[in-house]
DNA sequence: TGAATTATATATCGATCACTACATAATATA
DNA sequence: TATATTATGTAGTGATCGATATATAATTCA
């Protein structure tokens, strides 16, 4: 009972019929549903009683369900990247050279978080989380800890691109960092990428600004 | 007395000394340390009580001096563009060239936008805000609008620029918007120093991630 | 059929939220 | 000094915050 906390996540036994009387929403939709609203209004402004309107459950529901607000939310972080992760890392991942594989992450990254894909709010849930976990500190290191995995991702692709060869390692200044010293011979090869990347934003945010749609 | 919500912003009086009662805290310094709490935590997650705190007055002098939290926090951000705006945009208004105005509002705001400056609060106080704006319409036309000044001043530049034949007008695809349109020549120019900007910010991101000082 | 177990519904809990009534203190004006 | 005006300090407003106690409903196991 104690070791509760230790648990990775999904500490739910229901998915297989137990005991008692069985849950009567699905906690799966349920997840989905409180993590859209943690995404569109943040953590801080998203109350119980938001979630619990939203998801159609009352509170005790909840919290049988999901130990805590604290709780629901570092599941929702979880199931928000395992959701919606793919709209940004998909082609990244099934990219041949690491040139197209940066490529799309740039270029889908950038239609996923202004509004390109169906009717998912804008924005990084993950990066606007960020905001107001001052004096939050374990919900702060969750989201640091989400966000690193994306830094992880690329730095991993470009030391497998050095290593099979796909661009020449270079001597460059030493007073720079690890992750620069590596991303710079890729960077520097992948600018009409940024480019096009950069113009892509912009027309997207011109659209966002006037209310258009994507 | 009713008009007093179409006054435009600094409502206060007692800039000069009044009849009653003389106001016993600064009220700029006070706006000030206002502006960096909203900065850190947020406007959801600062409540009146940690304002008051960090102000070292009471709630009533608060509410004498700003009218309500939205209303101060409206007036932060106002202050916070007034006080910080010159840390991203002081080099573009003293650049010669629209290319030098651009490469420093690129370079200015990676730099002041990590940590680069002081003991500034990371991020941008705008952007930031404008999680949880949701269900909050008029701070979030608030922070929209106060968002929009850095397109309009960019977009004016470049403007400036095209008039001047700093570079030359190119006929390009017309299903892109205006302010595509408008960008693409000289960013298109601009490529190399867009490289340089890159990096830089990687760079900031692996010291920020790694705890290191800026 | 009990007994055990789990979920739900109702009705809260104390704490904190943004905000203010009230009395008092400190100033200008008459 | 007397009066008007404004700010401050104390104490509190109703509302909402996250979280729960309690009783009841629904299920499995013996």
């Amino acid at each position: 009972m104690q070791k509760d906390g230790d648990m990775p996540l999904e500490s739910d036994k229901s998915s297989v019929r137990g005991r008692g009387r069985p849950r009567a929403f699905d906690r799966e939709a349920a997840l989905s549903c409180a993590t859209r609203l943690f995404w569109t209004k943040g953590y801080e402004a998203t109350s119980i009683a938001d979630l619990t309107d939203a998801m159609g459950i009352g509170a005790p529901s909840l919290y049988a369900a999901f130990r805590s607000k604290d709780a629901l939310f570092i599941e929702a972080v979880d199931h928000y990247q395992r959701t919606y992760g793919g709209l940004v890392w998909s082609g990244f991942e099934a990219a041949d050279t690491v040139r197209d594989a940066v490529q799309s992450l740039l270029l889908d990254s950038a239609t996923a978080l202004t509004g390109g894909v169906a009717d998912n709010p804008y924005g990084c849930m993950v990066t606007l989380s960020a905001a107001g976990s001052e004096g939050h500190p374990k919900l702060g290191e969750i989201v640091r800890a989400a966000r690193n995995i994306g830094f992880e991702r690329l730095e991993a692709r470009l030391q497998r691109a050095v290593a099979e060869g796909e661009f020449p390692r270079r001597r460059i200044s030493p007073r720079s960092p690890a992750l620069f010293r590596r991303c710079r011979p890729a960077c520097r090869s992948l600018l009409a990428m940024a480019s096009a990347r950069r113009n892509y934003v912009r027309w997207r945010m011109w659209r966002w600004r006037a209310g258009m749609p994507a």
